[in-house]
DNA sequence: CATATTATTGAACAGTCGTTCAAGAAAGGC
DNA sequence: GCCTTTCTTGAACGACTGTTCAATAATATG
């Protein structure tokens, strides 16, 4: 029963994210997520709690969205290195293109708070390992299917591509070259054959 | 002629350095600068105009102190390989230990600020292709001296090498674990073989 | 010593920060 | 149709933001 929400929590969030996706979170004021939502600032402590609790949401909502959204491309079938592969290839077209000046989310977090907020730690880890373990899983695919030739353990051969994704999300914020991005992906994915 | 400052200029530039290096551009005020500092406002004004000003100020001088001294160590003679190699062991050790909540403060602004901020996506960029080149000098050695067998052009490998840099700055603030980031180097290093 | 020049001090500025709250609006349950 | 509950509104809060400036202090020069 009372009033019902005016606006739908979803998409409210959504825009939260991306505010705070382009700008990170100490250069996002209330008054940039009051303008972008279109909610008052009462309502958005009402629905939400205040800014940092917001923002922990806002990650959240990433992750079960937009890395969410690689991962299930990323598990498709086919051999594992093309996988892989297809995967370091779109991340260059979109640091290239569209995300240009957002980057990742996650590794925006990771640089700006993980040293000074736990909580904001916990869920960057969290994600970081969840990248991990879907690399892990394409990695013991591609040595099943002779696709990779490297026999090290998969542990840290998906360690290495998880590091070097934020490496290339960093670098494609101050540089983004295509073409030597694209170099970068080709000795990267070389360390697989 | 006139008053003489009562401070010295290069001490203070590195007190500031450290602030921001510590807590990235947003999330520093005024008043810590005062604090770490020392100075008031109008002294701090007065010496280095505004706070964006000032944090320039701070990349460069961080590029002529803590930069300068990596480069310096990694063009010291031996094998090329071996000098990278070491780079990296220095580099691991630092971010797990002392350098652990702070990062690389060009890493820190390329994240936080290059995509908005010409003036520091400039400084950073420079800084990076500096980085670049002393890889590119170290791999020609290298592949001259035998330590490094992959023939790729050199200018391919040093970028691959400076990404790796900027994923393990971004890896070590959000899961600082060392044996797992030597892993992570052995497989970089792996593709100069 | 007088003067010109520069540096220091710290209070003060207008603006913005994140956050709260009393008043009013919209629904469900009786 | 009233009452309870929940949500919305937007003004208001005190604290803090980056920045300025008039007053004062300290030096170099003549």
């Amino acid at each position: 029963m009372g009033r019902p929400r005016q606006f739908d929590e979803e998409q409210v969030l959504d825009q939260a994210m991306k505010v705070f996706w382009r700008q990170g979170y100490a250069a996002t004021s209330i008054k940039d997520l009051v303008g972008e939502t279109g909610l008052n600032p009462g309502s958005l402590y009402e629905a939400f709690g205040d800014k940092h609790d917001l923002f922990l949401a806002a990650i959240s909502h990433y992750r079960g969205t937009i890395v969410r959204r690689r991962l299930e491309e990323m598990a498709k079938p086919g051999p594992g290195y093309d996988r892989i592969a297809g995967f370091f290839n779109d991340l260059v077209q979109f640091s290239t293109g569209e995300g240009r000046l957002m980057g990742c989310l996650m590794t925006n977090s990771a640089v700006e708070l993980a040293p000074h907020d736990r909580d904001v730690a916990v869920l960057v880890a969290a994600n970081l390992m969840e990248m991990e373990r879907a690399f892990h899983g394409l990695v013991v695919r591609g040595q099943q299917d002779g696709s990779i030739v490297n026999d090290d353990p998969p542990d840290e051969l998906a360690r290495f591509l998880t590091v070097s994704v934020q490496g290339l999300r960093v670098m494609s914020k101050a540089n983004p070259d295509e073409a030597a991005l694209n170099g970068v992906v080709r000795q990267t994915l070389s360390v697989l054959r």
